[in-house]
DNA sequence: CTGACTCATTTGATCGTTCAAATTCGTGTA
DNA sequence: TACACGAATTTGAACGATCAAATGAGTCAG
């Protein structure tokens, strides 16, 4: 096999200098309509490919997103990473962008691999998955002028519309409240909740939503007495299910904070009432029942979009869930015309 | 933030030239120790850092794997390539290998996106993931003289051993015997197994764990009927075990040759019959079944061995899978001594 | 017909590293 | 003393692309 053709040979073959080849791809505005079609027929026929490290190595860009691979978590909800990173893989090379995988043990490591890979050139913006409540990383990025963005928001007072840390989301509250209307719509109104245990900003926006529609529906009494707690694990879920249908015996239907929980409630309920879960995992298409989307596609979207953003473009994305509703769901009411 | 150190800048530091500063990092045993110690000083002091594609391009090694990121698959198993590529990301930054992603349609786009990275040069290794019979990327890769090791072996009559393909896979054969050998030696004898439809390469071996640890303890007799298959999802692993259950009522354990249909039976049975999964997924975890464990560190290793490996090495790699047993295993019979 | 101006294209230099060949230095041998 | 030899180090060139500045070809007003 004999060497690869470069910006050289293009050139040769197509009667034109390299840096016309060079702008064919680069900037083929500024280059004379037949010209450009001379260059893109010599460059289809060698079959050129841009030489990625040259070009780096020129540019000082590398055009490549770190972002770190988490060691697998507990729950069900691994998956939601996974979708995310294909999305983003997908995504990003549309654009000419390159995923790099990292891992690390800890926030502390994670911000040492930041620095390896910025002073090897290997990367010049990051991707955080994650995020918490004072977390170090996005300080650090900060800190140190880093591209970056992170799916999940931040979670201090002020953060939120912070322009240097750039963010998006999905409004978990829209989707949770669109989750219990639903079931509203179709007549239920003993609609439980079960969460993760306060404090988790997440979960407290989750719950907003099943608040929010309870109360517009004029369902806000009761609300204590129909919401219970627990870790995001199938256990959890079913021992939280099991406390709720304990307390409140007419319970006419579920909505959980994640699909671990949601599993919990479908295997102790064996069906016998409408569950929701959040991330429309594999599992919740498996068992059937419904769950909220996250469109992680849309996410990736605005991942992308928010590190090549111009500075006075919108730092931040909401994007809406949707739900997807599966067999176990209740039949549909007529809507009213 | 000023310009990053190069090696110019180090050679100048310590008082040598460029290319002893890069002998000191690549063949450091030809630098006489004094020298190559204040080298290596100067380089802690400045934080110099190779710039990886000014290396690459000089060296048209680009030191990158790629992958390809499946879409998500059905089952909840998807969790395994997750992990698998979390493990090999940790060991191949380890000896300076990096993990490029990039999606495919089809197995026609592989082939058609391994010549794009490969032209971009922007991997020197591939890895394969979900190898079937008559599978057309192995073949390209060998036909362009291209490395590449997959995770699973060859199906093919006489693949196996064909130098030219090297692969590690799990010996599914020996996890499924285990399994069931650990439930006999717990005294149950009528142990079903739940299996995909024959045929594939796969599922065939672990059926034949099954098959094998039966015959071997004298229960050869009844196999056909201790036996049900479907695709790999929940609602199938549920449906077979009550096919299964109505023709065996006395079952005494589920053998499943994934931890979707083992789901499936455990939600079935309500916990009432040890079921025994395979792929140790979170979701064995969570609902508290035995599963088998790839053990994805050691697949990692050995596809990254084989990567790197010399001709004359082992071509292929079988590691042994381990029984992960869990709560709902029946307890042990004392040993005999 | 000249000069100013624009648009398209070319030329030389450069990014940071490593390869290959050249140089320097110390040491042992005839 | 001279010479060869090997080890340690240095020097010039190259990898393949893009940047910045220079050149060439038209076009039009004066």
């Amino acid at each position: 096999m004999s060497r690869l053709p470069t910006v050289h040979d293009v050139a040769l073959a197509a009667g034109v200098s390299r840096q016309t080849v060079s702008n064919v791809l680069n900037a083929p505005d500024i280059v004379r309509p037949d010209t450009r079609e001379r260059v893109r027929e010599a460059i289809e026929r060698l079959g050129y490919r841009p030489h990625a490290s040259a070009r780096r190595l020129r540019t000082q860009k590398s055009s490549t997103i770190g972002i770190r691979l988490d060691p697998m978590v507990d729950g069900i909800s691994g998956s939601i990473l996974d979708r995310f990173l294909h999305a983003l893989t997908e995504q990003a090379d549309a654009v000419g962008l390159r995923i790099l995988l990292f891992t690390a043990t800890s926030p502390e490591d994670e911000i040492r691999q930041f620095g390896r890979l910025i002073d090897g050139s290997d990367v010049d913006a990051f991707v955080l998955t994650s995020t918490f409540h004072g977390d170090p990383r996005t300080e650090w990025l900060i800190e140190h002028a880093q591209r970056f963005v992170t799916f999940g928001r931040p979670w201090g007072i002020d953060d939120m519309n912070d322009p240097r840390h750039p963010w998006v989301d999905v409004d978990g509250r829209a989707g949770v409240r669109d989750a219990t209307e639903s079931l509203l719509r179709r007549g239920l109104q003993r609609i439980g909740f079960v969460g993760w245990p306060g404090g988790s900003g997440t979960g407290d926006e989750r719950r907003g939503g099943w608040v929010d529609a309870m109360q517009a529906a004029g369902l806000g009494e009761d609300l204590d007495r129909l919401q219970e707690a627990g870790v995001d694990t199938v256990a959890a879920g079913r021992d939280a299910t099991s406390r709720l249908a304990a307390r409140v015996p007419d319970l006419e239907a579920v909505v959980a904070a994640s699909d671990s929980l949601a599993l919990g409630a479908v295997v102790r309920e064996q069906a016998a009432l409408p569950v929701v879960g959040f991330d429309n995992t594999p599992v919740s298409a498996a068992m059937g029942f419904s769950s909220v989307d996250q469109r992680l596609g849309e996410v990736a979207e605005g991942v992308l979009a928010l590190l090549e953003g111009a500075p006075d473009a919108p730092r931040h994305r909401l994007v809406t869930p949707e739900l997807v509703i599966r067999s176990s769901h209740p039949p549909a009411v007529p809507d009213e015309p």
